[in-house]
DNA sequence: CGCCGAGTTGAACTGAATCAAGAAACGTGG
DNA sequence: CCACGTTTCTTGATTCAGTTCAACTCGGCG
């Protein structure tokens, strides 16, 4: 719990009457490997902190899932666009390792932007966060060879390689599952 | 300048106060073809909308330059990343077509954050909004071939093609003007 | 008029997709 | 704990879209 008041406090100071207010909103739960948290054309409902575990979004396809996206232990998780606009979601999302979560929903976080006076100042900065990941992916995308983005995420993340299934790494780069284990052959 | 007032209260309603203390930090300014607005390497000091004119976003390169993005009229353009970290910005931007902007310097940014209630809320709004742009974005790049993101594109926004350069189109859509020629000439 | 940048076209090349088959790792039930 | 079936990863052969290099056309502007 602690670890979520680090993540928003390295920015903002919240009273601990504001933080209250706040996490007498978020529920804990668990979920096993495989779980699928949100299926596609699902709204979703929650903005959720990872205690423990690893989140895959992808978009299913009749042959094979399109994974696009990857979060970890200590960052926030949720389809953000479709919790935004409270819509149907494109994509789907599923834990591929035990995993924790601390929850909040849409309308209790509505709550907390009208109660509270950090809350839309953490909301913004949560906005801004993820804007900045995604604005480094697009250049990514644009200006990196598909063996070029592998080498960065090889350097970048390594530890995300052990644990992640290589189809699952070759669709995020862009590529086929056999292309990337040519790729890892003429390296290595 | 009642365009800007309409784009932010799409979704708040701002006070006459709290809407002239941002308004008496605006300046207006403008800008000729081809005049590059933030060099990169640069920090981004503004945040503008644009009354008109067309905006290019590019990373400069030895032979040619990677074309990422465009901004048009009635929205609002910054080199966000480099605007929110105050770093140097690692891409270029500049107006492609007469331009007029309305700008807000960071730290003025601020003061309207701290001094009026709907600051924070506004630039909430709009870090969700840039996101939304890139997610869509990313999906594009991941699941689509270039003729399909050109196609998409000449759907979506066929005025678009009228006013911008074909190369710098081919960049924006990850290909070389060669082979968008090719795309189009397979088309029509 | 002549120049220059933008766009088109051609030919050879290349990296990734696709189709197909085999090897290795994984999990599940007996 | 092993055996089996399934999934993941690898490897090979072929095809294809896009790159690269180069030449040529067109239109605008000094």
């Amino acid at each position: 719990m602690q670890n979520i008041r680090n993540a928003f406090e390295t920015s903002v100071k919240i009273s601990d009457e504001e933080w209250n207010f706040f996490t007498d909103r978020l529920t804990r739960q668990e979920f096993g490997k495989k779980t699928v948290i949100l299926r596609a054309g699902k709204v979703e409902k929650h903005l959720s902190f990872i205690e423990e575990g690893i989140i895959r979004f992808y978009i299913p396809k009749e042959t094979d899932d399109l994974t696009f996206s990857f979060s970890f232990q200590g960052s926030f998780v949720s389809a953000y666009d479709s919790f935004l606009m409270q819509a149907p979601c494109t994509y789907a999302v599923e834990c591929i390792a035990p995993t924790v979560l601390w929850r909040i929903s849409f309308e209790d976080l509505q709550l907390v932007y009208l109660h509270t006076k950090v809350g839309n100042h953490i909301g913004r900065l949560a906005g801004e966060d993820l804007f900045l990941k995604k604005m480094k992916r697009e250049l990514s995308l644009l200006s990196y060879s598909p063996e070029q983005r592998y080498l960065n995420l090889f350097s970048e993340q390594p530890h995300l390689l052990q644990k992640i299934p290589l189809k699952f790494i070759a669709s995020y780069i862009g590529i086929t599952p056999q292309a990337l284990s040519r790729i890892r052959k003429r390296i290595s």
